[in-house]
DNA sequence: GCCGAGGTTGAGAATCATTCCTATACTGGC
DNA sequence: GCCAGTATAGGAATGATTCTCAACCTCGGC
């Protein structure tokens, strides 16, 4: 679930829009992945992609196309689990979020605090910034945790 | 630095220590690495660790001494910098603290909130795990930003 | 509708971090 | 000092990601 709940034929043109704005082509490779990304709930990885879009996109024009999304602003990484890059649309098209991640099976969640709790994290934030001389671009709170399906497992 | 200003020595000793209690033992490989990670102001990539230790751990039993330090919780990881693990003592060791992450170079620089900031997000944490099922283990905020090299580097 | 420049694709090779394997060396308890 | 259990070195293997390069499209100009 995206925490906006801009269904998937809004997100493709507002990106259409967006890569035509700096002149980046939004080719069929790039509306699949666009697409397969916005079937999840959560960060992917390449490899889950490759799976979803398996013989429509091939392994090397998918990274191909999640770098260049990523450097147009459209995607943004989330390097959780050990070894793989996860990608997710970026927070002007998904809202700004937190993420929940389970230390045992490397899931991730997106959560939204409360706006009391945010505005408050973002002062934080940006006095912690300021003060080791870091021009600030953003913030994540990473939750960890064991997810319930994990935690039970635990138990059995 | 380290948040808690601990010397190696006394580090040390804890470690000895802690891997006692669970039989564990603390060889020379183990030594070095510790030491190693207790030279830098931040988690340390297994290269920069191999770097450091050149000749003396080779990269195999570097690999096996972090994964050993981290079972028996005296490292923890952190996955920054594309595909790249980095190791810095775990929170008993070090203090809890927060990461400003540089988003040119990867840089990673340890920070503490002061006490109100930090129950605040404790407080957040535990709200939202719990409201997703989730069993809370740790939290860490990731800021991200340019740190002053990268940002200086920029304009020039 | 046709052309050329430049961006894009596909397939596989190459790279990089990390893990695995196996023979050898060490340690602590007897 | 010997044994069983661990730890180590070093190289091979794995898996994710990036690179290379030839072939292919696409867009604007004619």
């Amino acid at each position: 679930m995206q925490t906006n709940t801009a269904t998937t034929g809004q997100i493709d043109q507002l990106v259409r829009d967006h890569l035509r704005e700096r002149g980046v082509r939004y080719t069929r490779a790039r509306q699949a992945v666009i697409k397969a990304i916005g079937m999840g709930d959560g960060p992917q990885s390449a490899a889950e992609l490759h799976n979803r879009l398996k013989g429509i996109v091939p392994l090397s024009s998918l990274y191909r196309s999640l770098a260049v999304l990523e450097a147009s602003g459209i995607l943004a990484p989330h390097l959780g689990t050990r070894g793989v890059t996860r990608y997710e649309l970026a927070e002007w098209l998904s809202g700004h979020h937190h993420h929940l991640v389970c230390i045992e099976c490397g899931k991730v969640v997106d959560v939204e605090l409360d706006p009391s709790g945010e505005d408050h994290l973002e002062d934080v934030v940006s006095i912690v910034s300021r003060s080791a001389g870091f021009s600030l671009t953003g913030h994540t709170l990473e939750i960890e945790g064991q997810c319930p399906e994990c935690a039970h497992e635990a138990v059995t």
